[in-house]
DNA sequence: TAGATTGTTAATCGATTAACAATC
DNA sequence: TAGATTGTTAATCGATTAACAATC
């Protein structure tokens, strides 16, 4: 069995990867663990050990191949191939996120967004006839889907979870403040803006009452 | 000088708070660290320890009361106090977040909105007018703001976060895909939403090649 | 070759889990 | 009181940093 590799590393990988494709804009052909650690504010152990998990990128005396390291990455991440995806929830939020360009040029393919509310029906969004939520079944069936983004209110979404389930999708990208309770072949990923914005309150207060208590 | 409470104990903070809101929805009086713990999928200990940072909220032979602890972890996360906020950038993103109800049963309280486009100035959400972001350093002035959301591309995005702080903002909320410079005391949550999808990409081919190898 | 920098092992640090005495 | 469960100390586990030999 090999090493696993812990989510500690794997989630940093994406900032690599951002850091990675800035530098290739900006015509940087190699760098350093050194340098890219002063840029990043981490150590350089880290990203030596980092990149090791996967593979060694890099050359002694020499550092690593920015395009290289970059495209390496990439596959890593598997954005080298295309990721059908569909969004439910056509409110704000999920528009928003079918509005983002910048996923698709990674492989995240949109090929469906649905909602349940009937006046958003046959209105596109880049392209996309919302569809209503009961269509669901059927388009899964005919169309390969392989990401579901969830942007549904958290009572909706546990509901909508195990349709999605049941019809075989792979993974779930969920916006809704419920943890989605599912089989250990389809991957979760929880985006909960509110813990997030509690996270930011909790240190604001931490900051201000250290701050007082300094001035006293 | 206190023990100093790590980022991960913060970050579990909010899931208890939404547990634990939860149970006192459904009439919950009491509950041990064992039988959260199994709601939770998390150990009985961490619980304990993670709460023993901020005091001791149960009772021997008792456990937790639902009520107490949800409100006293509300206090913690400073949820009892008003923050004002606004948000930059009235695009997707910016709108869902301002339309979204929960913040302002939490205290986040939205008092303006900006936005670079023309044609969305005027318009309300939320009852809020969208204002030019040239107006905002007399804003600022003007108003007390606690927390700037930005909802910016990424090359606008680090120009107002130096705006904002020459403003006395106190804490970014931010969403653009770019690490902000920042001082001290200010306060930076990021959201970068394209490496969580990354992240769940990167879950998804190793779960696929694992199981690949499973059926060879 | 000499200098630079990686890949990797070893040391340290921190976070999680286990255990149990304190106590309601 | 006896039973239950916390608060807290000690043990374990994992992640990060430091160091350096390998090597380009």
């Amino acid at each position: 069995m090999e090493k696993e590799i812990s989510q500690a590393v794997i989630r940093r990988m994406p900032r690599y990867y951002r850091y990675l494709g800035e530098l290739l804009d900006d015509g940087v052909e190699r760098i350093s663990s050194n340098e890219l650690s002063t840029r990043m504010r981490v150590t350089a152990s880290q990203i030596r050990q980092d990149l090791n998990n996967f593979g060694g990128f890099g050359q002694q005396g020499y550092g690593y191949n920015v395009k290289y390291l970059y495209t390496e990455i990439g596959k890593i991440l598997g954005l080298d191939t295309k990721h059908p995806m569909i969004i439910l929830g056509a409110g704000n939020l999920g528009q928003a996120l079918a509005n983002y360009v910048d996923f698709e040029k990674r492989g995240f393919k949109l090929v469906g967004i649905f909602d349940v509310n009937p006046v958003l029906e046959g209105i596109a969004v880049r392209g996309i006839e919302i569809q209503m939520l009961s269509e669901l079944p059927l388009f899964m069936k005919e169309n390969l889907v392989e990401i579901a983004v969830l942007t549904l209110p958290k009572n909706k979404a546990r509901e909508m979870a195990d349709i999605l389930i049941q019809n075989g999708v792979k993974a779930i990208w969920n916006f809704a403040h419920v943890d989605l309770d599912t089989p250990d072949d389809v991957i979760v990923e929880n985006v909960h803006l509110s813990e997030s914005l509690m996270t930011l309150s909790y240190n604001l207060s931490k900051y201000r009452q250290e701050h007082i208590i300094d001035e006293s």
